[in-house]
DNA sequence: CGAGACATGTAACCTGTTACATGATTCC
DNA sequence: GGAATCATGTAACAGGTTACATGTCTCG
């Protein structure tokens, strides 16, 4: 359902068309969410029908048609309705978290390498915050001060996260070179039994 | 795609239920995947006419009768094969980063309103992880010691993560009071300009 | 007597992905 | 000559949510 809310709040910048949006969700708004473009164009005309926002057709010659929306009066406020409304809990679907949970399943070499795939996954994702910082203070400095405040913010929270992972993910690394030394030794009993980790 | 991962791991545990594994869901794995029951009984189903598990009906007096799946050799393999399978790019669809994005709409009164709501969340599902934390030293103290050895990394992780989501949001707020207060100064002006912060 | 555990499902709907179709222009 | 940009869509499918239906037993 936020979809609708990503839209409207792109509109709510500056009329758009479904082309010039999809463009701005590959650069700027990424990594917070993005959509493929069909996905984009049926649900402008899902809002369209709903009122929240209208459309002209611009005739363009050398190249083809376009139809700018841009958000209505009722668009507007059910945007800031959305943004003042309830925080959802955060409770993730996390493919990778999910892998981590069946890892006892791998040897610890194939652990390994996993583990190391997602950190050279984490890594690029800093850097990708690292470059949007730069470009947000580029912006900064030349024009206007206050504006970008809170998408600085915002990937400067990410990239906070994504450190914690990072870190976390090599000492995981080294700990687990460290139980392999460790599991050169004897072999204790592991029976069957009913999984008390089953406890809320 | 990552439900089927899901109930082939849980599957790969013990023989269970569709009830079983819901409430297993809901319990153990509940902060890296969740699902609703009906979307559990139609994945068993579909699993089961694809070979991945196959099922025995448990004829029961004073409780309705159920159905216990278990993993065939084929379901086992394709378990193990997701495992080793490329990590997919963790680009997120957060809510509530999508709201940040947009945050510039709101007064700073209500922004602030939304961080600490954010903030009591995610101290709340840091709760939950040292709950969990506790649960799982428990068993490996009494029973076996090398069990559970990723899924406690696995909480440890979350928790690193988490804390430093709730770091970020003491500063942000703390940061959005201060410039709260040097708001009560002029107001330089703010024009019309195409987006530079649209820059890749 | 009502709430909650146990147990499985159907139907409708919404959201998201992938593949395909079309066609001019511009840049290398 | 071929790839990328501009521009909008259809169709089919996969994945996920919500509401509803059914019925027994147990515990407070």
């Amino acid at each position: 359902m936020s979809l609708k809310y990503a839209l409207l709040g792109v509109l709510s910048m500056r009329e758009m068309s479904g082309y010039d949006i999809k463009r701005h969700f590959d650069r700027a708004v990424h990594f917070v969410w993005n959509a493929s473009d069909s996905q984009i164009y049926r649900e402008l005309r899902g809002m369209e029908r709903d009122k929240l926002i209208t459309s002209r057709l611009i005739q363009q010659e050398s190249k083809p048609n376009k139809r700018l929306y841009r958000l209505t009066d009722a668009g507007s406020a059910e945007l800031d309705a959305w943004l003042v409304s309830p925080v959802e809990t955060p409770y993730s679907k996390e493919p990778f978290l999910l892998r981590l949970f069946f890892m006892e399943r791998l040897s610890d070499d194939d652990a390994r390498k996993l583990l190391e795939a997602r950190l050279r996954e984490v890594e690029s994702l800093l850097d990708v915050a690292a470059e949007r910082l730069s470009t947000y203070s580029d912006v900064s400095r030349s024009a206007q001060p206050e504006r970008l405040w809170w998408q600085t913010r915002l990937v400067e929270g990410m990239r906070r996260t994504q450190s914690a992972e990072g870190a976390w993910l090599r000492e995981l690394i080294r700990d687990l070179d460290s139980r392999r030394s460790a599991r050169a030794e004897p072999d204790a009993g592991s029976g069957e039994s009913d999984d008390p980790a089953d406890t809320p």
